[in-house]
DNA sequence: GCCAACGTTGGC
DNA sequence: GCCAACGTTGGC
C-alpha cells in the first residue's frame, strides 16, 4: 500500500464537503497536469490512503485522511470521449481534530524532504513516503491509519 | 494584490 | 529543439 497527498482548494471542495457526499465519497477530478496524471492512471491503487491538503485559504495545510476507493479512469469532466485525463474515486476515512498546517509541517525536521515542501513545488498529486506519514500522524496525537 | 516558480504554447 | 510569452498555482 501507499500514501498521497491531493490538495484541493477549500473554496471549491473542502473535506466537510466530502464529508456530506453520499458514503462521504466522490470523484476526486480536474487534475489538468500531465506529472499529476500519471500519478493518477498509474500509481494511485484501490486501498492507498492519502491526506486531504487544502490550499490557498487562510489555513493551508492536511485536514484529514481518505482512501482510494476506485482505481484511475478517465475523467469524466473532459471532452467526450477522450482519456487525456484521469480521475479516482475517494473515501473520507478521518477528518483531523485540527488542521495540521503547513507552518507545522515545515517545522518538522523530519519533513524536510517532503516534496510538498520544496522550494517551488505546485503538484496536486503527491507521493507520501511511510516515514513522512507516520511523522505526520505523530503530529496529531491521533491514532495512525 | 503580489510575485516566484513552473507548465504550456507557439513561432522560428 | 530553443525560448519568449503567457497562464496557473499557491504562499504570503
Amino acid at each position: 500500500m501507499k500514501y498521497w497527498l491531493l490538495k484541493s482548494e477549500p473554496s471549491a471542495f473542502s473535506i466537510d464537503d466530502l464529508a456530506k457526499k453520499p458514503n462521504q465519497t466522490t470523484l476526486w477530478d480536474g487534475v489538468r497536469n500531465y506529472q499529476a496524471r500519471n500519478l493518477l492512471r498509474d500509481e494511485l491503487k484501490t486501498n492507498d490512503l492519502a491526506f486531504f491538503y487544502h490550499s490557498s485559504c487562510d489555513v493551508p495545510g492536511i485536514a484529514g485522511v481518505m482512501k482510494i476507493v476506485k482505481a484511475g479512469y478517465p475523467d469524466p469532466t473532459q471532452a467526450e470521449n477522450s482519456e487525456r485525463w484521469y480521475a479516482v474515486d475517494v473515501k473520507l476515512i478521518r477528518k483531523f481534530s485540527q488542521i495540521i498546517s503547513l507552518s507545522q509541517l515545515r517545522e518538522n525536521l523530519k519533513l524536510q524532504q517532503m516534496v510538498l515542501l520544496r522550494k517551488g513545488n505546485r503538484l496536486s498529486v503527491m507521493p507520501v513516503t511511510l516515514h513522512e506519514w507516520q511523522s505526520i500522524f505523530e503530529m496529531t496525537g491521533e491514532d495512525l491509519c
